[in-house]
DNA sequence: GTCCAGGGCCGTT
DNA sequence: AACGGCCATGGA
């Protein structure tokens, strides 16, 4: 099956998924979505939720608060989206990098090419390919294909195996129209595709 | 009790 | 380049 008439297929069954969900800032979401890339990996959302919660309600959602914060406090809004101690310095890194380097805008950071801000974000301990990619699609709007586990399990269906993950990315991005608004859709329609077991692929 | 969640880093081969 | 171990909590 073609890869773009499998996204139709999704969205008729399962719709609009509105990606990225904003529980907080949402007249300034970028920096609260780059938060929730890094506390989601390969965790719920539903334990990352929590700890946005928790963020929020000590008003630690923002780059200068999580730097000035003591590790030990962060640590404890964190604990619900596991490896705590790994994902608190690697907030801490994030907030360090964005306030040095942008004055704390993610807008500002946004300006650069696509390419430029993968590789610098990809340069950060703690930031690999999907969180790169999911800042880059979700917080920046920026079209580049998103690739998780759930997308290669779906892959795995079509008997599609690369070892790379760039080589997915390829990919989907060479079937589809270059959109970020479809690249958005879609992912997040593997995702909910994917907690279902692809049972409707 | 086991397995998995919207991964990534590091050391060894 | 490839592979395994490690990180850690919470729900099914």
């Amino acid at each position: 099956m073609e890869i773009f008439n499998i996204y139709k297929k999704l969205f008729k069954r399962y719709g609009s998924q509105n990606w990225w969900p904003i529980a907080y800032n949402k007249s300034n979401p970028a920096f609260e979505i780059s938060v929730g890339a890094i506390l989601t990996q390969n965790t719920a959302w539903k334990n990352v939720q929590k700890t946005l919660a928790c963020l929020h309600r000590n008003e630690l959602l923002n780059p200068k608060a999580i730097i000035k914060c003591p590790l030990h406090i962060l640590h404890k809004c964190l604990r619900s989206s596991g490896y705590y101690r790994q994902k608190s310095k690697k907030l801490k890194i994030f907030c360090n990098w964005l306030n040095n380097n942008y004055d704390g805008k993610m807008l500002k950071f946004f300006r650069k090419t696509m390419k430029a801000a993968r590789k610098e974000l990809l340069d950060l301990w703690g930031i690999g390919p999907e969180t790169a990619d999911s800042i880059l699609l979700y917080a920046g709007g920026k079209t580049i294909f998103v690739i998780d586990v759930y997308t290669k399990r779906l892959c795995e269906k079509f008997e599609v195996k690369f070892k790379e993950y760039e080589q997915y990315q390829k990919f989907f991005e060479s079937r589809l129209p270059k959109s970020a608004k479809i690249f958005n859709e879609y992912h997040a329609l593997i995702v909910a595709s994917g907690k279902d077991g692809h049972r409707y692929i």
